[in-house]
Order: structure tokens, then sequence, then C-alpha cells
DNA sequence: CTTGACCTTCCAGTGTCGGGAGGGCCCATC
DNA sequence: GATGGGCCCTCCCGACACTGGAAGGTCAAG
């Protein structure tokens, strides 16, 4: 089937599919045309990896976990071992955003939000004022 | 004071802090020999977006809090807002990675971990197979 | 005068795509 | 045979918020 077939299929927009292709997690055949003919086995993978990002795992874990899906003789424990590293980023991120929310919340809550000046929020993050969470200040990446 | 003492006060990379004056966050000035020089003011600001980055607000967003933290007869509702939403996107964010968290530790706990290829973590992957949690297949970004 | 720390600008890369330009292919219809 | 519309191709740029590095200017100490 061509691109858009396999893109309905498998819930993968045809962008991001083409972009599989092009950093080496799909090879699907090539028609003499130039296009793309996706056969069964390629839309499991592109299922395969769409659950797997709809998880978190990076591009590059979803190659890892992919090489062991294909491995009929890999160990449970390599895959164990992934998800594991990749459950601790997420319990990790998840305290992350729990300390901003805990953070902005009680701003949020000492704010009357009327249409005078004075703002906690605004004085919360004001230097040399109030207790923070003491994070190093680059929170949403990593 | 110089870009290096302004980064160590502030608590922001120098290279951060150039970014920020390129996009037009701060405005420091400039001595004879083309150097930034940073006033208390130009540090007050560095602190506050450094704060309010760690908040997770965009950049976009700290530059409408410092706009708003500079205008003495702002509303203190429009801060609000702004915040009321941030906490919003956090909640959702949290909600998503939770959901994560929750079928992926399913998958683990059902995962002997040995060196049998054996694995419900790559089989819960796979096509066709199990209850999901039914999120759009894009996790990390957003 | 040299050394080394500091400063400058500019360019390129990160990760994961999405948008759009410019052009080719294919099928159906007139 | 011509035309239209839908599908496909590649290639490049932009997004976010920086980060790294190269090439070169400036300053203070020895």
């Amino acid at each position: 089937m061509n691109i858009k077939e396999a893109a309905a299929r498998s819930g993968l927009p045809a962008k991001t599919i083409r972009y599989y292709e092009d950093i080496g997690l799909v090879r699907p055949l090539r028609g003499p045309n130039g296009y793309r003919r996706f056969r069964d086995a390629d839309l499991h993978k592109l299922g395969f990896l769409g659950r797997a990002r709809s998880l978190g795992f990076t591009i590059e874990e979803c190659r890892t976990l992919l090489a062991l899906w294909e491995d009929r003789a890999r160990a449970s424990a390599d895959v164990k071992q992934l998800a594991e590293r990749h459950l601790v980023r997420i319990s990790d991120k998840i305290a992350e955003l729990q300390a901003m929310q805990a953070t902005l919340s009680h701003l949020v809550q000492a704010c009357a939000g009327d249409d005078r000046p004075d703002c906690p929020i605004l004085e919360g993050l004001a230097p040399g004022c109030c207790h923070r969470t003491g994070g190093p200040p680059h929170g949403p990446s990593a």
C-alpha cells in the first residue's frame, strides 16, 4: 500500500512515516515510480513505534526496542531494564511538574485576581522574596 | 558588572543571558569596548526570568509576565489568568505522564526480566494486543 | 611582551516532527 | 489527447530554548 493508507492504518501522519524512514526506523519498498510500498511487516513496525512513542520512549529507545522486538532470542531483562529506566524518568518528570504545580498554585491562591495591581504571583517571582522550591533554574527541559 | 558576574549572581548561564538579550528580554548597557554592562535592574529581571522559567512558563509567557511586572498599573487578574492557564497545562501534562506510568508499570510488573525471550512489554507494544491508554500517539511532546 | 582570562559575534546542532514549495505520477473523465 | 484532481516525491525552513564551538578582540597581571 502507499503511504496514505499506511498512515491511516498506523495512526501516524505521513510526514512522520517519511521521517522514520529517513532515520532508518522503517524501510518500505519502492515501486518503479519511486512511491513507497508498505507491507504488513512495515505496518506492524509503525504501530509498534506509535505505541512506544505514546508511552514517552525517545526515538533512540524506540530503535532499541524495535531491535529487541525483532530479535527472537533477546532476553526480556534487556527490555525490562530499558522500561524501568524510562519509568524513573517519568517519575522524575512528574515530581518536577508537581513541584511547579505546588509553588504556582500557592501563588495563585494568594492572588486576588481583581483590577488592583497588588499581585503575590509577581511578588513571588521577584528576587529575594519568599521560599522557593529550590530546583535549578531549568524547569521544563531535561 | 560584566556578563560573568551577572551569570553567577542570577544563576543563569552567560549563554542564556546573551540569548535573552537577543530576543529582547533584557537590554544591558554596553561599555566602550562593546562589553555588556549589567545594572541591578537587569539582574532583577534575570532573576525573575530564571524563576518564571523554573516554574515552566514559556519564554513568551515570561515576556508577558515581565511586562506586567514592570507595569505598576497592571491588574492582578491579568497575571492570575496567565498563571491559571499555565496550571492547567501543568495538570494536563502530569495526567498524561501518569497515564504512561500506569500503562508501562503494568507491563514492567508482568515481565519476568530474566534471560528468556518472553516479554510482556514488547507484546504489549505489538499491534492488536491488550488494552491501551488510548491517548493520541504523541506522548512526550506538547 | 606574553599569557590567560574574559569578552564579542556568528554558525551549527539538539529532538521530533509540521508546513509548504516545486514538481512528478496516475486515474478518470471529457 | 487533454485536463483535472488526488496522490506522491524531495528538499528546505521553522518551531522551542538553548548549548557548543570557532575565530577573534580586550584587559589585567607578570
